[in-house]
DNA sequence: CGTTGAACCTGTTTGC
DNA sequence: TGCAAACAGGTTCAAC
């Protein structure tokens, strides 16, 4: 569910609501969500988040106490959200971790996840770094044109692919993968090093005026996708391709948005999105 | 090494 | 209406 401007969304109110508080219990209903450090969490007990930071699709949140810093790395998959809640019995079916919270306005964030796609990792700096080093390539709002240029000149598979291919670039899933090729009239299926040196500045341009745009407006809701808070996103609205088979091309060419299910589904305008 | 496809899950929508 | 199949925002691992 989540892709790069969700996670943004996310990471801003957990920002807002969360920093300084400090945790005084958490609590694990499903122990296989927690793929990695489950014997490490009798450590962070009154330590206080100190950091709130997105990697790519997932949330790291920092954690401080006498002096040292541990981390949890938060993978949502498809279908996972964080809520920041009252203590109490809300959303009892798939939460699956709930972090009793002080010195927060709300005092429990939950860990909600109906098909359990997506774990959560708990790190001390040394595996963070390795763990990071392993799953991340560039991130990207903060890669050069320079940087993506050589990263899709060198790649001979599909450009879609490449976008998504979380080791490479971070943060980009399907939804934004469609939208940003559309509006870069790239078609899903070029070749990498096949691109034009100007098609492949207009990608660049277009993927971060799409994901900041995506951010603005807190999000795309397509059915469950909601902020810590509650707040739906509404960037859903500014789709052009995704989920539009058989509408016609937003660009007035004529032709109708085609869809093709090899790979993930790829939504595109046959017309304007040559090979 | 790079690419592809299946597997992991539950819930909702679609088609017969 | 009822039931089965198709499909969904992601990652990982095995196989080629």
């Amino acid at each position: 569910m989540p892709e790069l401007p969700e996670v943004e969304v996310i990471c801003g109110k957990l920002r807002t609501q969360m920093l300084g508080a400090s945790l005084e219990t958490c609590w694990v209903g499903r122990a296989d969500i927690i793929r990695e450090g489950r014997e490490e969490l009798g450590w962070y007990p009154s330590a206080r988040i100190t950091d709130i930071q997105r990697r790519g699709k997932t949330i790291v949140l920092t954690f401080s106490r006498a002096g040292t810093s541990r981390y949890q790395l938060i993978e949502l998959g498809m279908t996972g959200l964080l809520f920041i809640t009252p203590p109490g019995p809300s959303y009892t079916k798939h939460t699956h971790i709930r972090w009793g919270l002080k010195d927060a306005p709300a005092q429990e964030l939950l860990y909600w996840n109906p098909r359990r796609f997506g774990r959560v990792y708990v790190l001390n700096e040394e595996r963070l770094v390795e763990v990071c080093a392993r799953r991340f390539g560039l991130d990207p709002l903060r890669v050069s044109g320079q940087e993506f240029g050589g990263l899709v000149r060198k790649s001979r598979g599909r450009i879609k692919s490449l976008m998504m291919d979380q080791r490479k670039l971070s943060g980009i899933g399907n939804i934004y993968a469609n939208e940003i090729l559309f509006r870069a009239r790239i078609h899903p299926h070029a070749r990498g090093d096949r691109l034009s040196g100007h098609s492949v500045d207009r990608l660049f341009r277009t993927m971060r005026r799409v994901l900041r745009e995506a951010i603005a407006c807190g999000g795309s809701t397509i059915r469950d996708f909601r902020a810590p808070d509650g707040s739906a996103g509404a960037f859903q609205q500014r789709h052009l391709v995704y989920n539009k088979t058989a509408h016609g091309c937003p660009l007035g060419c004529g032709m109708t948005i085609s869809r093709i299910m090899t790979d993930r589904t790829s939504y595109y305008c046959p017309s304007c999105q040559q090979a």
